[in-house]
DNA sequence: CATGAATGAGTTTTCATTCAT
DNA sequence: AATGAATGAAAACTCATTCAT
């Protein structure tokens, strides 16, 4: 039972990341400044502290809190009816928006070396599929589509690390590139989606020279 | 004519970029200052100003070196002898360990949304083919792998695009998960390179649903 | 007649100046802040104003805490059986160690130079032997040693703010020196004893040039 | 040869560490802050580390601009005229008048736990007498005054370590309990000389029971 | 008796930039 | 062409303290 106060301090706390947000997106994630979220919320700096440990969990907090977002959209898209491909498709659609409606946040946490960003953003690395939650369910997604060829563990991981890849880049570009029109950014993902990520999902899978 | 008094100054600024360098390599783009620089250089800070006229100008022209470079390596993979898809391979891979030997300034430029950013790296935008030099690499070996099909400028502007994208998004995976070992690292590039960049090429580019 | 809130309050003070000693040890006397006290009692801030009205009286109440212990130990050597220069040998050993024993907050509460840290422990001015208990235990001591030369009052302070101011200096110098080890330690307290009060205690007093 | 600049510079440098005195002196040594220098200067905050590398190199700076004060006054004390036990006495008397002078700095700088600090006040440990300038001196009057009985180096080493720590008590409570009168403090130092640096230089220094 | 929430002043430090020389 | 000196703004963070509840 969570009590009146109790509910007010989650509010605070949502208060304090979403004008954290708001200066990400007017000036980027490294203006971020624990006094320029203050002086946005009218309170002075230090009762921050109150609520965070200090800035590094603040920032993990706005991370946290988008990377759930997108999560959610994928898995939901995962859930959803249609054949394997389909899903994909839905999937990597559902993934991209999510991500772009995050803007700056999201790219400063794919781009954020950082051991703490990392764990949460890392998938290049060798048995990634197995750990990963977002590369399991590209996984179970290419599996399915993929059921009579039966392609090994390794395979399926490489192509899982295909798709986020070039996902990623895509995303990063729609993102930077700021002042694309939308019909061109839909055309892109369209694209994208059919000349990408279809092929990557339907290959056989040996082609390593 | 230059004279010798210009000649130095171009060295100087190349000096004050190359120790700029150093400290992005060693200690991220965001940790950049003008008086580390001085220091490393054993100048005053104050001298920098007669170089460059404030920080931005400097990371600027930080950024454009480097750029230079790429597209020096990506011309030279375009020029070598060798099939249409041969030349697209080398190029891709050109491309990307050129990239990742820039590491933080190339994912700073790359990730910067300021105009003057823009101006070397947009290249989603429609009509981007006949604007963007590297763009139009590309489509060059591209019309040469697909002479047959007779792809409309259109197709093989999206079709650049996707390439740029994706590899975009290859490359800073490579660079921001900085622990993946070298076998790795190849083997991520070889699978991009042949499931990734080989089906764009070749499909037939009208699967825009 | 103590109520058994009163008990309770007692008690919790007592809790809030162990909890304070504990940081003192750790982190030093100008380290230790309110804060961190009511986090080891997992306690809010707010309530040790309820029990201290400041930040100095809390400082305070941990002197006069480990004054006492000193004096404790002290007392207990005077009443042991012994001749006087024995006693004085105990007591000074005594005391020593009991300060030792405290470290950081004796330092700090001998340091002080506010008002409220001199009521305990000045003990230079003239006069001192008659207001200052530990003199006047130092005194009797002294007095008992002297026997025969009848040394007058003035002599007998004057021999007793020797003995405590060098051996507040001996004390400082084993607690800022934290590295000795013990068997360096045992040697300069017993060289003390031997060739600093013990000379002080039988020299004639009569050797102001 | 130092320019003029490099002369201001120092003068600037002096500047500060004066006015780091007066504050020392005024509120104390914990007090301190690089703020309250520059606003005591007239200057900005951040000019200070222009002079100083940081907050710790200008606390050494202080203590030793006061040690080196007091070496003086010991050293010319040292090499006076008169027998050795006259030049002991002297040289005591300088050191507790000069240590006197700079109070609080001097007891901070004697209190302090931390490795710098120790690196000029440590004098307990064993092996001591070569390694400090001070005991030496010490240790070189103690066997000009002890030439008949040939007193061995542990035994001189103790007997500086004596001095050393007991004269340390002195000066702290003079400076500590800041209200006596001169005329006390003048018979406190004499008979502090008289009944406790005597009797130590001139006991056999056999006497560790 | 105790807490949660908040403040305001303070801390050290780093930085881009300027300007007289 | 280069320096030394200086500023002012900003950074993260800590602290003693207060007060309504």
């Amino acid at each position: 039972m969570t009590t009146r106060r109790e509910k007010e301090s989650i509010q605070m706390r949502k208060n304090i990341i979403n004008a954290a947000k708001k200066i990400i997106k007017d000036e980027g994630f490294e203006k971020l400044s624990i006094r320029k979220i203050a002086k946005k919320l009218d309170y002075a700096p230090s009762i921050l502290y109150y609520y965070f440990q200090n800035k590094e969990e603040l920032q993990m907090a706005i991370m946290q809190d988008g990377y759930g977002k997108i999560i959610k959209a994928v898995l939901s898209a995962y859930q959803s009816d249609g054949s394997g491909l389909e899903k994909l498709k839905k999937m990597s659609e559902a993934y991209i928006y999510a991500a772009y409606n995050m803007s700056d946040e999201f790219v400063q946490a794919q781009i954020n070396s950082a051991d703490i960003a990392l764990e949460h953003t890392a998938s290049m690395f060798e048995g990634a599929l197995s750990k990963k939650p977002a590369l399991q369910l590209l996984g179970k997604a290419l599996s399915q589509i993929n059921q009579l060829k039966t392609l090994s563990e390794v395979e399926i991981e490489l192509k899982a690390q295909m798709i986020a890849a070039s996902t990623l880049g895509l995303i990063v570009k729609l993102i930077v590139e700021k002042n694309l029109d939308e019909r061109q950014r839909n055309r892109l993902v369209n694209t994208f989606i059919n000349q990408v990520i279809v092929p990557i999902a339907l290959s056989k899978g040996e082609e390593n020279e």
